[in-house]
DNA sequence: TCTGGGGTCCTAGGACCC
DNA sequence: TCTGGGGTCCTAGGACCC
């Protein structure tokens, strides 16, 4: 049996934990440069805030309706989501954190008898009671038929307490005749209106369809799915396993002409890039950088490029990394554009201890006491203290965040006061 | 004026090997 | 009409997830 627990509208439920007055309240969060809406309270939701919507288009909306507006608050999210998921490691012997709000459990070993409704109760009571995050879980014998699952709980939390449970045939074919093919986990909106087209329009009706047809269509990954909604586990869960990429991409607050600009965020961005690497006991082998254009200014002239550098030797210095990036960012940096987005994804990553030695190059890991010793000081004192020069030394650069709330339980000077 | 930031997996085709 | 028969690795592009 697996299990899919979901947090219900989870950063806006991080911002209600620290201020409660809120609930019942609609709420929305934006994304970085407090751009467009990436989470909205289910009252924000039927005011019609819908994912996505840019934020300077629905301001209107938002001062008449009341609607309180937050910029993402990351360390609060990731420190919240960390409690939940402590918590659930208890109920089952395997986890799989599978986002920053969503986890499976898999169970196994239970009496034949075992009452999975009341055990999914309990877990509900447990991780709201413990966190202030309200919770959904759908349990059923294979991933995808737990998101089904999960799905019914949310929709009908009033009827189903925010937990189900398809343990019987019955209730399989059931919850599948009432889910719409486009809400299947795994069909994304391309399959989704190419099977509408042949009026498959349920999941349902999607595993009625003949298997060659369906590894024809969708290759492999369509046919596990098939097999997984009709109750056999094809699966597994995933363990945490080490990034094979890590990016830090950022569009900017205004258009920006000038490659000294970019050359500082590109700089920043192969920084924290490393900081990832070291974070995962990893190096990577090859930068990509990119730079491009707003897409939406049709009025401007767009340029978008990218560029991957093979590095000499496995690395996870922000030394090095930042000395490619920079290369990298001559060679596709062109005179005139108003660049609007850039970014540094490290690919090719190799664990830490296996290091091939470069015949022609220097000493690879030279660097390495040093990025130990600004790691150890940045952790002591505060993220981002110790900085490259080809940094923002002067602070010159700044994310849009208006809506920032404390970061209640991550900073002790910012923790929450109660009054006597 | 303003429109996010991450990730994964699969397949086909090209380039190469003997 | 005919033009071998295996392989591997890499990349771009497509599809999906949160």
């Amino acid at each position: 049996m697996f299990a899919l627990v979901d947090c219900n509208n989870f950063y806006a439920s991080c911002e209600r934990v620290f201020q409660p007055q809120l609930k019942n309240k609609p709420i929305v969060v934006l994304s970085n440069n407090d751009g467009c809406v990436i989470a909205r309270s289910n009252e924000a939701k039927k005011l019609g805030v819908p994912m996505g919507a840019p934020a300077f288009e629905y301001k209107e909306l938002f001062d008449k309706q009341g609607i309180h507006v937050f910029s993402s608050n990351y360390a609060l999210y990731g420190d919240m989501s960390n409690r939940v998921m402590t918590l659930l490691q208890e109920f089952a012997p395997e986890i799989e954190v599978y986002s920053i709000d969503e986890a499976f459990l898999r169970f196994e070993g239970m009496l034949p008898n075992f009452d999975f409704q009341d055990y999914g109760n309990i877990i509900r009571k447990v991780v709201t009671k413990g966190t202030g995050i309200p919770i959904s879980i759908g349990m059923a014998p294979t991933k995808a038929l737990s998101k089904v699952a999960n799905k019914i709980a949310k929709k009908f939390a009033e009827k189903t307490g925010g937990m189900y449970l398809i343990d019987t045939e019955e209730k399989r074919i059931k919850a599948l005749r009432w889910t719409k093919v486009e809400d299947v986990w795994g069909i994304g909106y391309r399959h989704a209106k190419r099977l509408q087209a042949l009026s498959i329009y349920t999941a349902y009706d999607f595993t009625q369809q003949p298997e060659d047809w369906v590894r024809k269509q969708m290759s492999v990954v369509g046919l596990r799915l098939q097999n997984e909604l009709k109750g056999i586990p094809c699966l597994e869960m995933d363990t945490v396993q080490p990034k094979k990429n890590i990016a830090t991409t950022r569009s900017f607050d205004f258009n920006q002409t000038e490659f000294y600009y970019l050359r500082e965020r590109v700089a920043t961005f192969a920084v924290t890039c490393a900081e990832k690497l070291r974070a995962q006991k990893s190096c990577c082998n090859a930068i990509m950088i990119f730079v491009h254009t707003n897409g939406h200014r049709k009025d401007l002239p767009q340029y978008s490029r990218n560029v991957v550098l093979p590095l000499p030797y496995p690395t996870n210095s922000s030394i090095t990394l930042t000395q490619f990036a920079a290369k990298g960012l001559e060679m596709i940096f062109k005179q005139g554009y108003a660049y609007k987005k850039a970014g540094v994804i490290v690919m090719d990553i190799t664990p830490e201890t296996v290091q091939q030695i470069n015949l022609f190059e220097n000493n690879p890991i030279k660097h390495r006491p040093l990025m130990e010793t600004i790691d150890r000081i940045n952790k002591s004192i505060g993220v981002k203290k110790v900085k490259l020069a080809s940094q923002d030394v002067g602070r010159t650069w700044k994310m849009r965040q208006e809506k920032l709330s404390p970061r209640y339980t991550t900073q002790i000077n910012e923790i929450i006061k109660v009054k006597a």
